[in-house]
RNA sequence: GCGCCCGUAGCUCAGUGGAUAGAGCGUUCGCCUCCGGAGCGAAAGGCCACAGGUUCGAGUCCUGUCGGGCGCGCCA
């Protein structure tokens, strides 16, 4: 697909050039707003007015009469201070209609981290949106050719992983009990535990108890009941179509030395200290301030005067081993993911990879951490890699209400992305069996579009802002939702499905008859390199599900369109030899634009629904 | 107290400094003699929180104010 608009700016900008315009300012090319006349514009001459000292409109014509256009712009004309292009219509479609080229890919790796759940419990909607922005995220940096890592960190030595185990014990569950999902399962017992520990008495027992299996835990000594854990609660993410390349295991990081290895590395640096007196005597502290202005306290404590070491130390130790500056870890294959890609492990007996050494990092972690990440970020600026700190986002998300209603795991006032899914999975389900009881296959479809409708919901909302999840909003399959992108795929797919039975699907366009309907969706259709480009360099998939919301709408009102005077405007097998080309062609790109969308937001593409 | 984020239609949200601020939900009215009505068209609904400023041009950038959310531990 040749873009239009950078062969419009370089007109333009040949045209400033032969009217000698010294000092040329960016030029801007954008679609005029429905309604307006043509179909690209610049409003480039309104900056000019001052130093040309002439009105807008004036030098707007200048520009225009030495503009040396391609043949397909039929006119370009001055409107206000603007600059408007009217381009031949079948010339529009027809770049619409090719296929686009790959990107290049781009040097350096991208080592994204998502999901990173506690092994404690069964996932929760919270946990959802981080799931899906990182895995939309991971896809569409990949199309835009970087060379994506995508790991799963699993904190097996913190404090909630050795309260669900320890749950276990306490309340003598530690068989395998079948009557639901494991990590619900272990889930209960941990809201159990909890409840339990309201009585004081019982509170100092328990917290024996943690104690001690939060030491098993360290020592390594219970992975795998981790790990049984850990496999239940990959099948949910696994359903919401996210996979991996690497789990690393908190255990393994300080096993392998990671920790004291980063620490000993910040030794070295004028920066840190073990002060002798005052607050912080015997502990080991560093000294943010050069790094981090207006701080109130300066000082960060890595290592306690007990000698164990802080979240925080931690973090800094798995983010140097990301960008190359620790190395050790070992890995092996844990799974075979549902699409067929491995995913490895870290683990103490295994093999050296090539998992880390990454360029940049990219962590999706919720927004109330953005100042621990800060901190990690300004500790690879300590080390004297300034470099590497700028490789560092953190692609901070707001957090997401239980129907207007902060959740809590401790209490257990949340509701499982398992019994989401389900719900919405039944509902579409029903629908199916409403709308198209011919179906080949509803129960497919209906985990399609129920899955998918969760999936949109959270990310088609800018991470930023704290979004509410409300069963009724998010399991809707009508209006801005999964299902509607969804529902267009599946209608291209039905006509392409006809033509193909009436031998037509390789009919010869006629672009000379192409109408200005077409020419609306072909632009939209054109939109969507950019908006990948554009979504990949804000880290930013709303926006790309916003595209798609876009194009849906654009190919649903094509495909509703009439005439001035009611008749079907657009209709594609009908329609005369030449032109049915031309429209099925547009309906091709169309399908398989928004397939290539579907993909990148993580939603399965029905061809029936 | 200091810092970060948010404030756009009744509700939920879009909106790379450019033309008359757009969707969905909800409300009202239309559209299957047409390839899928999970759809389409139309109506109604806005001092883009407020006040200054920068700019030819501000919902968008800057400053301040007011509302709301969240951070700021030898917690994780």
């Amino acid at each position: 697909m040749q873009e239009i608009k950078p062969q419009l700016k370089t007109a333009v900008a040949a045209a400033l050039d032969a009217l000698g315009v010294a000092d040329p300012p960016e030029i801007i090319v954008q679609e005029t707003p429905e309604g307006k006349e043509g179909d690209y514009a610049t409003p480039v001459a309104m900056g000019l007015a001052r130093s040309l000292r002439k009105p807008p409109p004036a030098i707007a014509a200048e520009i225009a009469e030495k503009l040396q256009l391609p043949q397909w712009v039929k006119r370009a004309f001055v409107t206000g201070g603007y600059l408007n292009f009217e381009l031949e219509a079948g010339f529009v479609t027809q770049t619409a209609t090719q296929t686009a080229e790959p990107w290049a890919k781009l040097p350096g790796k991208v080592l994204l981290e998502h999901t990173s759940v506690n092994p404690n419990k069964e996932l929760h909607v919270g946990h959802l949106r981080n799931i899906c922005l990182g895995d939309s995220l991971a896809r569409i940096l990949r199309l835009a050719g970087r060379n994506v890592e995508v790991m799963n960190y699993i904190d097996d030595t913190g404090r909630n992983a050795a309260e669900s185990l320890f749950a276990l014990e306490y309340f003598g569950l530690g068989a395998s009990e079948g009557y639901k999902k494991y990590d619900h399962f272990v889930g209960d017992a941990y809201v159990r535990l909890h409840q339990e520990m309201a009585d004081e008495e019982k509170k100092a027992t328990i917290e024996k108890g943690v104690q001690e299996t939060l030491h098993r835990l360290e020592a390594g000594q219970l992975r795998s009941e981790v790990d049984r854990l850990l496999r239940s609660q990959l099948q949910t993410m696994y359903r919401l179509g996210a996979e991996y390349d690497a789990l690393v295991w908190e255990s393994d990081i300080v096993r392998e030395g990671l920790l004291s290895q980063a620490m000993k590395a910040l030794e070295n640096t004028p920066y840190v200290s073990r002060p002798t007196e005052g607050k912080y005597a015997g502990a080991f502290v560093m000294d943010m301030s050069p790094f981090i202005p207006g701080l109130e306290d300066p000082y960060l404590v890595l290592i306690r005067s007990n000698g164990t070491s802080t979240y925080t130390a931690k973090d800094i130790g798995l983010q140097f081993w990301k960008m190359g500056l620790l190395g050790g870890v070992k890995f092996k294959e844990y799974d075979t993911q549902p699409s067929g890609h491995l995913l490895y492990t870290s683990f103490p007996q295994g093999s050296p990879m090539d998992f880390g050494k990454a360029t940049e990092t990219i962590n999706v972690v919720d927004a109330r951490q953005s100042h621990a990440l800060r901190i990690v970020q300004a500790s690879l600026e300590v080390e004297g890699r300034p470099d590497l700190a700028q490789g560092c986002f953190h692609l901070a998300y707001e957090t997401v209400l239980l129907e207007g209603k902060q959740m809590s795991g401790r209490k257990g006032i949340t509701v499982s992305v398992d019994e989401v899914m389900n719900e919405a999975v039944k509902r579409a389900r029903a629908i199916i069996a409403e709308k198209n009881p011919q179906h080949p296959a509803p129960d497919q479809a209906a985990e399609m579009v129920g899955v998918g409708a969760v999936r949109f919901a959270m990310i088609k909302t800018e991470a930023k802002k704290q979004i509410d999840f409300r069963y009724e909003q998010a399991l809707s399959f009508e209006g801005d939702t999964g299902p509607y992108v969804q529902y267009a795929y599946a209608r291209a797919c039905s006509i392409l499905r006809k033509a193909a039975e009436q031998g037509l699907l390789d009919e010869k366009p006629d672009f000379a008859q192409t109408t200005a309907y077409e020419v609306g969706l072909s632009k939209t259709l054109l939109r969507f390199p950019e908006v990948v480009q554009e979504a990949a360099r804000a880290k930013a998939p709303h926006i790309l599900a916003q595209h798609l919301l876009e194009l849906a709408a654009a190919w649903n009102a094509y495909y509703n369109a009439k005439t001035p005077q009611g008749k079907p405007a657009t209709v594609v097998l009908g329609a005369p030899q030449g032109l049915r080309g031309v429209r099925l062609g547009l309906v091709k790109s169309l399908q398989s634009t928004l397939k290539m969308g579907l993909e990148l937001v993580g939603l399965a593409a029905p061809e029936v629904m």
